[in-house]
DNA sequence: AATACTAGTTGCGGTGAATGCAAGCGATTA
DNA sequence: TAATCGCTTGCATTCACCGCAACTAGTATT
């Protein structure tokens, strides 16, 4: 092409080349930014538009798209946006809703017995995804990590949701999740089945130190009518709170997880079925 | 080529004409497909294109682009999608935000009305977190959320948020609550079973000394669209302001709740659904 | 009061990404 | 071996998005 001339707007700046599904990304960009929001510090279109370094038109065209479709709400007053109802019903009613309202009683014995955090965990993928979380009082913001997902062979919570896994299946999941980041150690797979193999006999799972420096953990697994394992309860603290009496919280934990189980029409009678 | 004549309407865009913001709207049709799909029959990329009534090349284009993005998952074995993790990370980010956001002006007109600082409480274990105060002295808000909390089953604000839990559950928050610096004299079981029962017949909470020599207050709890309570509306002042019109404050922040409520989604037909 | 500035919306032509058909591919079944 | 099913990929057309710029409205500044 010509050679830029200098006083010339060049707008083949290594611009933005238009990628395939260019709209959802932006779209998901935008409600990033709307979750993560500060609740005083509003959010306008200009606003919007500087953090994402796009054009201010076409953050108002999509967030007129978004706000259509219920996935943005915009206030009348400031012109400020922010997340619509739409999306909270999607997870609602995507997310195991059931399970995590029967869940959150259990969760709460739990709180109230060893006064740490507790989590109820599902298998996404291979990451454990955490549906909900409730802290004791000293949790401060207790930004839960609801939505936040790690991979699974690392956590207690993790290692229960597959422990009936076939060792095939385990094998290949290592190799998927391997490749991520590894943690301190990759985790051969024999440690894995053995680790497996010793959390079947006991029950519950615990993890010391393994996912995360001073972190401890206990996870026990929840079945659902046919046996199958859907959820896994984890608590986790600091070595130093909770450290000492670690099999007593897995203990503690392994009964709360069969009650719940019971609850989801578990009949521990019959053999391991499913999966 | 030659436009069609603008006057004539070409009746040939009759079949599926792309509409602005389809691709929005198309990903929005498959995510709640995939929301309120039966966990079990799962659903592939035909059968997606067939319910919709789109192609089969497209869903399988546009459920790609959701995945990489996360907001839908892919099961290796059956290649069955469903919703995954990023739904769940926005809806759990944002949903405080949204709260406040919302809950803002509602706050405002209940200062308007009484003249008294009214505050958005949340519970955070077992303790009772403000999230936003509005006062009358205009302005000065204090540093958005204050992040102060005090044991629920003092205050008001604290007995509605646990209004609709399980007797068991409650005990259980007793015994944690307990443990903490004690209030003036530890509320027995079933003194707060009565008091909450209460509760849940006029619709809001009032205390009147307990907490704090001096002080009365009175709570309405905020449900979102699942019915679930999420936040109650308080508000506080000394008893020789607002003592002698405790009971009007009481029904108007009932009826401000509700409202708030029913911006949130609520639907109060339905009966109680869950917790 | 006039002016500048900020914040958001709308109009417009060019361009490339989405579309839909059809062919390819790899299982499972007959 | 052939047929079917479920899904992906290639390709030409065309329409919706892109960026710019002009416009409106509200607010601060002189």
């Amino acid at each position: 092409m010509a050679p830029p001339a200098s006083s010339e707007p060049d707008r083949l700046r290594s611009s933005r080349t238009q990628a395939p599904s260019a709209g959802l990304r932006r779209d998901l960009e935008i409600l990033e930014l709307l979750a993560n929001a500060d609740p005083q510090g509003g959010l306008g279109v200009s606003r919007i538009a500087e953090i994402l370094g796009r054009e201010k038109s076409q953050m108002s065209r999509a967030l007129k798209a978004l706000e259509a479709e219920g996935m943005a709400e915009r206030d009348g007053e400031t012109l400020e946006y922010r997340l619509g109802w739409r999306l909270y019903a999607l997870a609602a009613r995507g997310g195991e809703t059931r399970l995590v309202q029967i869940a959150t009683p259990y969760l709460r014995r739990m709180v109230g017995a060893l006064n740490e955090t507790t989590h109820l965990c599902v298998l996404r993928g291979s990451a454990v995804l955490t549906l909900r979380s409730v802290s004791p009082s000293h949790a401060f913001r207790g930004l839960g990590w609801e939505g936040v997902t790690v991979p699974a062979p690392m956590t207690s919570a993790g290692r229960v949701l597959v422990s009936d896994w076939e060792p095939q299946a385990l094998r290949s999941l290592l190799a998927e999740a391997g490749t991520l980041p590894a943690g301190p150690r990759a985790r051969a797979a024999d440690d894995l089945l053995a680790e497996i193999a010793g959390i079947r006999r006991r029950g519950y799972a615990a993890v010391n130190e393994e996912f995360e420096e001073g972190l401890v953990g206990v996870s026990a697994p929840v079945r659902d009518f046919r046996g199958a394992i859907v959820a896994a309860i984890n608590v986790s603290a600091p070595k130093g709170r909770l450290g000492s009496r670690l099999d007593d919280a897995g203990r503690l934990t392994l009964t709360v997880a069969q009650e719940l189980s019971a609850e989801l029409g578990f009949h521990p009678s019959g053999g391991r079925p499913l999966r």
